[in-house]
DNA sequence: TCTGGGGTCCTAGGACCC
DNA sequence: TCTGGGGTCCTAGGACCC
């Protein structure tokens, strides 16, 4: 302990470990929304604060450490936080300013290398084997995207480095906050085994749940069972893929184009709707901001998608196969209504509404028939705010990019 | 305690084709 | 007359991630 990195901040004794190998990044910005509101409050930094909307059905979007000192955490229903931290300050979510933030951060990440994969709006893989020569160490890049990434923007990051993604990955988790972990490849296993099966990048509760049955507490466990029970357990692809996880084998590699598979809006309303006239209405909002995004894209959807949540919480979802595709927020409405109407469950109490249009294929014809029912400037808006929330306006689609399995994500549990 | 909104991927059964 | 197996597509549900 002791060793100061650039920001100012202490860092771990185990981040001045340093190691060529460890070529791959995993970057994750600190708390960010709730830090990036600090940043317009500088008077409630300290203090526990809660980004998210104040509504009764409403969870928490992000938390400062403070807050998560009392046991709040992201998702959680804000009523249960409120309960657990009552002097909590709950602050409206800016989603234009996060993304303003985050792409900042981004071009922080595209001067070191140009191998950035971003992943969702506060984190990113870099690949630094190139920028050695220019840059250093991965343990020198890191300290100076950190330095860069708060001298800029005045947020913190922290940084996990090792041979591969999910090392990188989890390294990053246990260097938070404000910190730095680099793992050396002959050092994987030891840093591994001891972590708790939740660990796993892709086991959730349900998951974690049929491991334990198995006796197994750590990731160590799972390294050392034999496949078999683990398939038993878990099915093929999961067994597979964990097993391998579980020995430091990730054979995934950084890819920078990202290609949408669907486009989709869903809303909880604030009080379960059962008039069908209602249902229509919001459905048709949901249909034509689909419709929007779909154009904007440059695609069509194969597919369209209908999604309830009932009163009990229990969810259905119906699709069908169009014979012709679709970028029309009209015809994504009349589908979408057709099997809300077969879908037997007419009338219910209705929690949640989603429509998606999935198997998007490149725009077949551009027929000029841009003419969705409804209201236009209200769909445009919707869909530049949700721009904004998630910075994904400029992604291509699969078909268009092509299916070339080598610069892919392979799957859980697809051989290699 | 009572569960958002954006997504991705996996599983499994049935239809259909060869 | 009865019975194959492989492959692909479609649909529904579920788990998970950020």
């Amino acid at each position: 302990m002791g060793k100061q990195d650039g920001t100012g901040r202490q860092v771990t004794s185990a981040s001045a470990v340093d190691d060529l190998t460890a070529h791959l990044l995993h970057v994750d910005m600190d708390a960010f929304f709730a830090s990036v509101e600090l940043l317009e409050h500088p008077e409630l930094v300290g203090k526990p604060v809660i980004v998210g909307h104040p509504s009764a059905r409403s969870v928490v979007t992000a938390a400062t450490y403070e807050a998560r000192r009392f046991g709040v955490n992201s998702a959680m229903p804000m009523a249960v936080a409120l309960r657990r931290c009552p002097q909590a300050i709950v602050l409206e979510p800016h989603y234009d300013r996060y993304t303003k933030y985050s792409g900042l951060v981004m071009d922080i990440f595209r001067d070191v290398t140009p191998l950035v994969e971003v992943l969702g709006i506060d984190e990113a893989f870099l690949d630094v084997a190139g920028a050695r020569r220019l840059m250093g160490t991965p343990w020198q890049i890191g300290t100076r995207i950190r330095e860069r990434v708060f001298a800029e923007t005045g947020l913190r990051c922290s940084v996990g480095a090792a041979a591969t993604k999910y090392v990188a990955k989890l390294a990053s988790s246990r260097a938070k906050p404000d910190g730095l972990l680099v793992i050396p490849e002959t050092e994987t296993l030891a840093f591994l085994h001891p972590q708790p099966i939740s660990a796993l990048w892709g086991v959730g509760a349900k998951t974690a749940e049929k491991l334990e049955r198995l006796g197994l507490r750590t990731v160590g466990d799972v390294a050392n069972i034999p496949v078999e029970a683990l398939t038993r357990a878990i099915g093929p692809a999961m067994a597979a893929h964990f097993h391998a996880l579980s020995w430091g084998r990730d054979p995934r590699v950084v890819v920078t184009e990202h290609s949408e598979k669907s486009i989709g809006h869903e809303r909880t309303f604030e009080t379960n709707i059962s008039d069908v006239g209602e249902l229509e209405k919001e459905m048709l909002r949901l249909a034509n901001a689909v419709g929007v995004r779909l154009r904007r894209a440059g695609v069509q959807a194969r597919t369209i998608a209908l999604k309830l949540r009932f009163g009990d919480f229990s969810t259905i979802s119906r699709s069908r196969t169009l014979a012709d595709p679709t970028d029309l927020g009209r015809r994504i409405y009349e589908e979408a209504r057709s099997l809300y109407a077969e879908s037997g469950r007419v009338g219910e109490p209705i929690r949640l509404l989603g429509v998606r249009g999935e198997q998007l294929t490149g725009r077949v014809a551009d027929l000029g028939l841009w003419d969705d029912d409804g209201d236009w400037r209200e769909a445009e808006q919707a869909v530049d705010a949700i721009t904004a929330k998630f910075g994904r306006s400029l992604v291509r689609p699969a078909t268009l990019l092509g299916d070339d399995p080598d610069r892919r994500m392979p799957m859980r549990g697809e051989p290699t």
